[in-house]
DNA sequence: ATTCTAACA
DNA sequence: TGTTAGCA
């Protein structure tokens, strides 16, 4: 009585496909016991175990082409080194996860804040901010394809980010990064009168008009440069259309020691 | 019924 | 990686 199993039994028993194994094999990582007369491969215990180890290695990670060579011919030191080298691959796709659940995180709480108050005025407190330089434009000259492309290459993610335009009365546009700990600007902590909606871009003008008159109107001392926030990733759940959220300072600006 | 190879998406 | 075809 032959002791050796099918192909599909020991698919079945390592829950992996047929076809992975036959792949193994074409790698020339794992060889049957022996194959019959009929050319179907046989495998035993020892294979069991070798696929095993296989296995732990690609869960590792370790790409096929590497686990063969880690076991015929490395050293000790170089199987701890594939490791290292997983681990640090691992650690990156964390990162890169933890980084995406925290963009989901803030679309949900964005998407729901615009929700709740869609299109009107409200009056909302805001902390320091800072801001990096990313694009200077002149007043009434239209973002293109061309500069952006030549501009954003060095900024990675930046649809997802919320990118601001300071109108400071001068006939220049810049548009701006939040930066956690400095930039050229910053935004001053304080209350800021703030509209946001879902407009196309052209309306844009149209929008901030609309902003200022109602500064006036209800007579809001704005203090500083009007500011423009740009979430294309709100686009999500309109799409064609782009959420815009203009914000002034309304307060005059905290003492130096931020504790006004 | 199961496995084989080979080629393809 | 999965799927398919034609074969033993």
């Amino acid at each position: 009585m032959k002791s050796e199993i099918t192909i599909s039994e020991l698919a079945k028993l390592m829950n992996v496909s047929v076809h992975q194994i036959r792949y193994f094999e074409e790698k020339g990582i794992l060889q049957p016991a022996y194959t019959d007369t009929n050319q179907y491969r046989k495998y035993g215990m020892d294979q069991v175990y070798e696929l095993a180890r296989i296995l732990l290695l690609r869960k590792l990670e370790v790409p096929v082409q590497s686990i063969k060579a880690c076991m015929t011919s490395y050293s000790a030191d170089q199987q701890r080194q594939l490791l290292h080298h997983s681990l640090q691959d691992i650690e990156a796709e964390l990162q890169r996860l933890q980084e995406l659940q925290q963009f989901i995180l803030k679309v949900l709480h964005e998407e729901q804040s615009f929700s709740l108050q869609p299109n009107q005025f409200q009056v909302k407190k805001r902390d320091l901010t800072f801001l990096t330089r990313f694009i200077e434009l002149d007043s009434h000259t239209r973002l293109d394809a061309a500069r952006l492309a030549e501009e954003a290459g060095r900024v990675p993610n930046l649809f997802e980010s919320d990118i601001h335009y300071l109108y400071d009365g001068s006939n220049t546009v810049t548009l701006y990064l939040e930066s956690q700990t400095s930039g050229e600007v910053s935004l001053p902590k304080g209350d800021y009168l703030s509209l946001q909606c879902l407009i196309h871009e052209e309306e844009l003008e149209h929008l901030i008009e609309h902003f200022f008159d109602y500064a006036a109107a209800q007579s809001f001392p704005l203090q500083g440069p009007l500011v423009v926030i740009e979430r294309s990733y709100l686009s999500l759940f309109s799409p064609h259309q782009l959420h815009y959220e203009l914000q002034a300072l309304i307060t005059p600006p905290a003492n130096p020691d931020g504790r006004g």
